[in-house]
DNA sequence: TTGTAAGCGTTATCAG
DNA sequence: CTGATAACGCTTACAA
């Protein structure tokens, strides 16, 4: 009854107020002053639910994050939904993000999001092989922009860290620094994520000749807990590995603890290493050696590549982002 | 024109299928049936944003969280949400998440979540003295229920943990420790809670007789940074601290990591102290005494209270929570 | 138990 | 430039 009462205030119809409001061009200057002063002296709010039912459209994106044991959402992401939330907030877009419970049905939960345009797009994040949100929105051709590459993904549609790279790479350097047998705590294996990673690592291996023993590649969540308990099976082995990669910083603090508590000193006589260059890896005892990528710049370009699939923007994104490694002493094996 | 197609398509009225879709008891058990059955066939999803604007309700609870830095959400606050949000979903209500970046308005943004039944309630933290938020909520008397205790709160309205309590404690832990100089970095000024620690840190060094001097206290974001800059201040001063208390685990850090550049060591000859129970307290060089309580309690206290507003539901709520000292090294001074 | 019709608060089309 | 009027998709009295 909203633009209505104030199109009686001010003795107009209910369109020409709307007009004014929305500031079409077809409204005589006078007119949409006296409709704007109006508006500030009832107090009028337009409502957003019939807004978005007439229009379609709601100004809103969203993304659902994985239930993520018991956090709402990681620090690592954190910082990346941060960023998108900023430059989508600048192009008055709002960042809505909600989490599914573990005992909640996934695609139900999108399903609400895109019912009745709660939602204009959703950011889909840590895609996994055939993944069933992504054939949702793809058979709905509901607008959507990943993070995390998959197959058949063309560049207006992701944007993603280069895995494979980044963990080639570490793993590398510590084949460089005499390592032989070195062990890699993967992230849950339906990620496409862990999946790449686990790509880079053999990679490196195999150039170098270095046979892989099968126990020495682990799949678990990104937990202090499930890193401590891998970490310890694989301290275990007959063939012990005498280093450790991990997929993440968190698993990197876990593989430290578990190391420890079975004897073996971290930094000295075990190299451990990690990714993300989160702050508990810069403060942990050692320092946990790591890698960073550039999270502001992705949100940015995942905030971009959603404008740019919704407006008519044409914002140059980049696809690809390159993690390097950050050095600290978790890996800094002084005895050979 | 979806459950209109719907009806057609079953030779039957809307309303008819309406009321069977949405289990009202007045429709014959057949009807419901068929309509069930029709809904499947065809792929009916009822558009949420009509449903809105017809009934009024949204089954969204909103929550705003402050731009905090760089950071979406920070850890601590991030597993009330997630069980906060597990509890509403369990009564079938999504929590919404949206934060604010530095530029916005940040009551425009509120005024956002609640013009036209987005959500049906918001979750209100970071609570302030003469807090706008709360004069406009009141006057708008939509839903909300606080995380951060304010005079005149009743108690179907707020959950908090005991801050003033806390910091008590803790003060006391350290002048019993011997120390007779105490520093105390909080947290941001306007904020309840900072308010509140800073009363519980006076009130221990009172009741023990040692003069407070001004330059101990300071105020700063909950960042590294900011307590590392706050940290080298206190510690360059005539009168040095041999304690320093800090508003949360993060600031800590920042605390250690400035006190070991200006050649102490924490632990050992200064006593640091946080709050939060953050595991980058726990990993970090020394290991951080901090403070926990439970936050997956607080998150669900939060949700009953909201539940008991908005349903017909009547959980028992415990309105304070107390926090209790987690014993580490970084306030183990050995040369008293 | 089912149907009719009037909203909910906007936007959008089409005359004037 | 402005005003009727019909959507948008659903709920909800009120009738039947």
């Amino acid at each position: 009854m909203s633009i209505k009462k104030l199109a009686e205030h001010l003795n107009l119809s209910k369109s020409t107020v709307s007009r004014a409001l929305n500031g079409y061009t077809d409204v005589s200057a006078e007119t949409r002053a006296k409709v704007m002063q109006g508006a500030k002296d009832i107090n009028y709010r337009a409502n957003a639910t019939a807004k978005r039912l007439a229009s379609g459209k709601s100004r809103h994106i969203g993304i659902i994050l994985p239930s993520n044991d018991d956090m709402f959402i990681s620090p690592a992401f954190s910082k990346v939904l941060a960023s998108a939330s900023s430059l989508l907030a600048k192009h008055d877009y709002l960042l809505i993000v909600t989490t599914i419970a573990p005992f909640q049905n996934e695609l139900k939960v999108y399903q609400d999001f895109m019912n009745g345009g709660l939602v204009d797009g959703l950011f889909v994040v840590r895609t996994r092989k055939d993944d069933e949100r992504i054939q949702m929105l793809n058979q709905r051709k509901f607008p959507y922009i990943c993070h995390g590459y998959l197959p058949g993904f063309t560049s207006e549609m992701y944007v993603d860290v280069d895995n494979e790279q980044a963990f080639y790479e570490m793993t590398i350097k510590q084949i460089l620094a005499g390592h032989q047998q070195i062990a890699f705590l993967d992230g849950p294996s339906e990620l496409a994520l862990s999946q790449s990673r686990l790509e880079g690592y053999k990679r490196a291996m195999n150039e170098h000749n270095l046979s892989i023993n099968p126990q020495w590649i682990q799949n678990g969540r990104l937990s202090e807990e499930d890193a401590a308990n891998m970490a310890k099976e694989v301290l275990s082995l007959a063939k012990r590995p005498t280093a450790i990669l991990c997929a993440d910083d968190i698993m990197a603090v876990g593989a430290i603890a578990a190391s420890e508590a079975l004897g073996f000193n971290a930094g000295s006589d075990l190299a451990i290493a990690g990714y993300g260059d989160y702050s508990v890896g810069r403060y942990s005892k050692p320092p946990i050696t790591s890698m960073r990528y550039d999270t502001e710049k992705v949100g940015e370009e995942m905030a971009k590549l959603m404008l740019n699939k919704l407006e008519s923007t044409a914002f140059e994104v980049q696809n690809w982002y390159k993690a390097s490694i950050v050095e600290r002493q978790s890996d800094q094996v002084t005895t050979a």
